[in-house]
DNA sequence: TCTGGGGTCCTAGGACCC
DNA sequence: TCTGGGGTCCTAGGACCC
């Protein structure tokens, strides 16, 4: 038997049918999906030898905790957290490198199994997804029922276990599933909202990082309870007009947001929305003032950048570079280019300007990464035909890269200053 | 060996237009 | 004349999420 926790009020197993009747559960339609540990459970699914040692998955040099299994927390590892902190706290973990293409092929296949129960599944990365089972209660029972078939069918299928959240909205359903974390099941009735959100820490709420949770507690709003009962515009002044209609909205569990089919874009899932920009950046394995590391670092991320752009069919008009000093000091710049472009030079060009349009000197930098906003179907792109226009031989030139690459892989053709 | 990489959205100020 | 106001685009920075 799955293991259940021992949280109070609205948390319930398939041993508790009390609440399991027909007209409960017609008003929590909402499921929220996530997966336990996931990077972390998928790595170690089939390595039975880990099955009891702590196990953290990336960390890398200079790298930051990607996911860690339940052991590892015990010791106060947790995502996000840097290598070397990692480590310190629990010097016996196991790190193993992420492994994405497993990662998308185990994603797919969870949502495969999602789908198979409804076709409204949205997917929100590679391990979580709302679903809105509404449509499928007749054929297959009560919003509970269908989470522990998705739990039982997943652990099944893909050696992994997952947590659900159930509510009449998906911030609340998100809430939830966090609740039943690890291997649990979570409902809220309606008239459970309140009562269930409004003891959690502000810090809770979607959209409350560690920066406005310290202003809301300076503000003394310290429980979300706190939040719902500040009037609008004192937290709209706060914390701005966005975000305090925002909070103001998910402390009474009153977002009604409808859930919309699409899967995750990330790691090229595709389908869904089309990406709005793209970028690639990267931090060097040594700080480094050199102008020639640096443009070749440039123009590396950009080809990257461009050729994912051109197998979306996508072009952009903004040019973005970033760059990330000794000191974590962070500058963006952007320009704008007349028209848009998915041709690797005319990026390079813009990117190399707005680079030496710094006029750094001596600057350690850590990081350098590009990034093409404003993207557009490249069939809705109409370039300006200009006479004698050079850059048709650099269009030529990437289609001639793309085949290469598509045939040989990514190291057969690049630009001649990356060969080493 | 302090602090990754992929994104989205919001804010605010200035330019510019009507 | 002595000063409006809305809308859009562009840029830079920041917060947040996974």
């Amino acid at each position: 038997m799955r293991r259940l926790g021992e949280v109070p009020t609205a948390r319930q197993s398939t041993a508790d049918p009390d609440h399991r009747g027909f007209v409960l559960n017609t008003t929590t339609p909402i499921l929220h999906v996530d997966m336990d540990a996931f990077y972390a459970s998928v790595a170690t699914r089939e390595r039975p030898d880990l099955r009891d040692v702590p196990v953290i998955v990336g960390g890398a040099y200079r790298g930051v905790v990607l996911s860690a299994n339940y052991l590892a927390r015990q010791y106060g590892v947790r995502s996000a957290m840097t290598a070397t902190r990692a480590r310190r706290l629990c010097p016996h973990a196991v790190v193993i490198a992420p492994d994405y293409d497993t990662f998308g092929t185990v994603s797919t296949a969870v949502m495969e199994t999602f789908r198979r129960v409804t076709p409204l599944v949205e997917a929100l990365s590679l391990d979580e997804a709302f679903l809105d089972v509404r449509g499928s209660m007749r054929r297959l029972g009560s919003p509970l029922q269908i989470a522990e078939h998705l739990r039982a069918t997943i652990h099944d299928e893909q050696g992994i276990t997952c947590s659900v959240g159930v509510a009449a909205s998906v911030s609340v359903a998100k809430l939830a599933s966090k609740r039943a974390k690890p291997d649990g099941v979570v409902v809220v009735p309606p008239d459970e909202v309140t009562s269930f959100l409004h003891p959690l820490d502000v810090g809770e709420l979607y959209g409350v990082g560690e920066k406005t949770q310290a202003m809301l507690h300076r503000l003394g709003l310290v429980r979300v309870g706190d939040v719902a009962h500040t009037p609008l515009r004192t937290l709209q002044r706060a914390v701005g007009d966005a975000l305090g209609r925002q909070l103001h909205d998910l402390s009474w569990g009153t977002d009604r947001r409808e859930i919309v089919a699409r899967t995750a874009t990330a790691f090229g899932l595709g389908g869904g929305d089309p990406d709005k920009s793209m970028g690639a950046q990267e931090t060097f394995g040594r700080d480094t003032d050199d102008r020639a590391v640096i443009l070749r670092e440039l123009l590396r991320l950009t080809a990257k950048v461009t050729g994912r752009m051109r197998t979306a069919g996508v072009a952009g008009r903004t040019v973005a570079i970033t760059v990330r000093f000794a000191d974590f000091t962070t500058i963006t710049r952007s320009r704008t280019l007349p028209e848009a472009t998915d041709v690797t030079q005319e990026v390079y060009r813009a990117a190399t300007a707005l680079y030496d349009g710094l006029g750094l000197q001596r600057a350690r930098i850590r990081l350098v990464g590009v990034r093409v906003e404003g993207l557009l179907p490249r069939a809705r792109v109409h370039r300006q035909l200009v006479l004698g226009e050079r850059e048709h031989g650099w269009a030529e030139a990437d289609r001639a890269v793309d085949r290469a690459t598509r045939r040989f892989g990514s190291a057969a053709v690049r630009p001649a200053s990356l060969i080493d």
